[in-house]
DNA sequence: GTCTATAAGATGATAGAC
DNA sequence: GTCTATCATCTTATAGAC
């Protein structure tokens, strides 16, 4: 029924992403792009462009090269393989964005500022849009999609990145001793709809802005981003 | 092939608007809910949760408790549906947003402040959110889906909404003179972001802060989201 | 305006051969 | 692992009766 659990995915190769140097026994299948992997990144493409049900799984199937019955044969339902889309680099991101603010922690020592914490907590998603490739785009349209869907967006954004958003929170609280906890999750709330709509690179910025700003220019927009929320964070929580 | 032209579909009574006093000749079906502001009703709360694909003619019907070709009679093809549904309360909503920026124009004289400005463009979104009923909570929550997605939501924002962005932005420079144009887009997008999810009230907040911050209290959001957008225009603005 | 009936095709999922 | 074949169901849309 489950050949392959949903949280061994993330442990096979992943487009761009440079793989350590090799210890100890080799993982399994790592020596090619294989067919649950081209799968996920077909489905993933899709899914941030049509969402869940404008996706059928023939079409996932077909621009993968491969028969509906295989789709089923590896990740089960339609659900299952949504859920292992969203997974797979949930959890790089995590673990990525986890280090970054726990570095960003052992650099500042007791220096923490408002701004190095934010751009520390910004840092990867700027990262892998610049250097991730087409994936990591799709993945973060996805996301982009998630984080505005009433019916199960709260939850799943809950689910999936709520753990580094408390270490973001915790590190401001550093920044700025006395800031109540209910301003910094207000603050939280406005620069996560700022994120999302960054990640989705709808295009809407191009065409108000008549060329002027580009979505797609993401040093200019995380730059933008970070300044623009750092100022919120500082105003939200000023003691007054 | 079109009954009911589009254009016309916003002139018909709206659910929890008072209607204003009537002159001269009243206009067509006044009276009554009729079947296919019903059928708009439906497909806005079932569009708002699952998105266009997630969505039947067949539930869409049922739900209002007419057939599926009374659907098609009234609206044509499925996208037809959807987007009669998307115009009904964007025409309402930029007219009141349009008149509330142009209230706090004249009020203002030239004392305008970006505080000012930025609650005069938020104002509306605020007022429907609270007393305009579920229809236009759902409503928000399509509006934010659209935001969010790459395929279409760029275009489609731009196609409904960008006159009175740019009309905010007109006032915001002459309550910032010399602000770069640039600066002011990429702060609008960092409040669009901000707005779209908030208006999809999808709970993460709540969550997030267990309990401490509700994204259904919208008072509070708003001051929120005006004072960090505030702060995040004149970050950005600034010439350094 | 509203319904019945139906066309014409797509869909998720599985059993079983290789 | 991969494919063929297939089921049972649901889909949008229209023609035509009332």
């Amino acid at each position: 029924m489950d050949p392959k659990p949903q949280t061994a995915l993330n442990t096979a190769g992943v487009d761009s992403r440079k793989a350590p140097a090799r210890r100890g026994r080799p993982p399994k299948r790592a020596q090619a792009p294989d067919t649950s992997e081209t799968i996920l990144d077909v489905a993933e493409d899709l899914f941030s462009k049509h969402g869940f049900y404008g996706v059928t799984i023939r079409e996932v199937a077909r621009e993968a090269g491969v028969d509906t019955a295989l789709v089923h044969y590896y990740f089960g339902a339609k659900r299952g393989l949504f859920d292992a889309v969203f997974l797979r680099r949930a959890e790089i991101l995590n673990a990525d964005r986890m280090a970054a603010l726990e570095r960003y922690e052992r650099e500042a020592g007791d220096d923490l500022t408002v701004e190095g914490v934010i751009n520390a907590f910004l840092q990867m998603t700027l990262e892998w849009g610049e250097k991730g490739g087409p994936g990591w785009k799709h993945y973060f349209a996805l996301v982009a999609q998630a984080n505005a869907n009433p019916v199960w967006g709260g939850e799943t954004m809950t689910r999936y990145f709520d753990p580094v958003v408390y270490r973001m929170i915790e590190l401001l609280k550093r920044a700025m001793p006395g800031a109540p906890g209910e301003a910094l999750f207000w603050a939280y709330h406005n620069l996560s709809g700022a994120l999302t709509l960054t990640l989705g690179e709808t295009g809407r910025l191009d065409r108000l802005s008549g060329g002027v700003c580009r979505s797609g220019d993401l040093p200019t927009a995380y730059d933008n981003m970070a300044r623009f929320a750092a100022a919120g964070f500082r105003a939200l929580c000023a003691r007054n």
